[in-house]
DNA sequence: GTTATTATACGAATAGACTCGTATGATATA
DNA sequence: TATATCATACGAGTCTATTCGTATAATAAC
């Protein structure tokens, strides 16, 4: 059974790398190594290794014109978000998103946070 | 540095386990393999080897008083999926659980899962 | 042009997850 | 009691994730 290209789902260190990617833009394996080492403690060839992972799985594409490769994530945030919560949807919440949210608000989020999940709900529920 | 209890991440095996041990209650080995059996081709020694590894990491929690140990969830499934949450908040969202929500939202929620939602969100307004 | 720097590629070591076969002991049954 | 059944324990084999050292090639600096 072949797997939905979207829905290679990202090992936590793969993750962290797309994080500086979606921000930071396509970018060199120095340039991301460089962010990487703000927060861990992580060597430059362990960050190569695993981008050259992530290049096989399809997960980042890259530009070998130039010797230093560059890099780019090959997913959106969003796509890449909207896939680790379908994923996790189905395997902690039978599959239910209301109750993901719901579990989600249960915890703790700002007067702020409400007003602004109140509007997407009256947009959401304007269109279909 | 220690670890919390409740931040000991099930792995996927474990948390389809737990699915089972929420569902029935506290159950021997036979009776989850019997069950794990009607949607998955997995072998007894499987399930009671995974059971004994999270027996290890506190997960669960088994009675030995019978040859037939019992097994049950050591937390309830309403802290397992907020510590989840928690997780992919953070590595996922930048920490933020409205961008989570909104991005959960995004995807397709059926109206009355909206009305159900709309209820949660008065309620916590008038709370804190 | 020779040397230092910097890049990728490769391979190995470690650790965890998952799988299951086999050993061993307890219990039930004949 | 002897035998079949069933339960746990143990250990090994596979696979993935993660780590990094070293080899090799390209480029820059001298």
């Amino acid at each position: 059974m072949l797997r939905d290209k979207t829905e290679i789902k990202p090992t936590e260190a793969e993750l962290s790398l797309l994080n500086i990617l979606w921000k930071m833009g396509p970018a060199t394996v120095r340039q991301i190594h460089e962010t990487v080492s703000q927060t861990q403690k992580t060597g430059y060839t362990t960050v190569l290794k695993i981008l050259q992972i992530m290049h096989e799985k399809t997960l980042v594409v890259r530009d070998e014109t130039n010797r230093a490769h560059i890099y780019a994530a090959a997913n959106s945030e969003t796509v890449t978000q909207s896939s680790l919560l379908k994923d996790l949807v189905l395997k902690a919440f039978g599959g239910s998103t209301s109750k993901l949210v719901m579990r989600a608000l249960d915890n703790s989020t700002s007067k702020e946070e409400i007003e602004d999940i109140r509007q997407l709900l009256n947009q959401l529920e304007q269109k279909p």
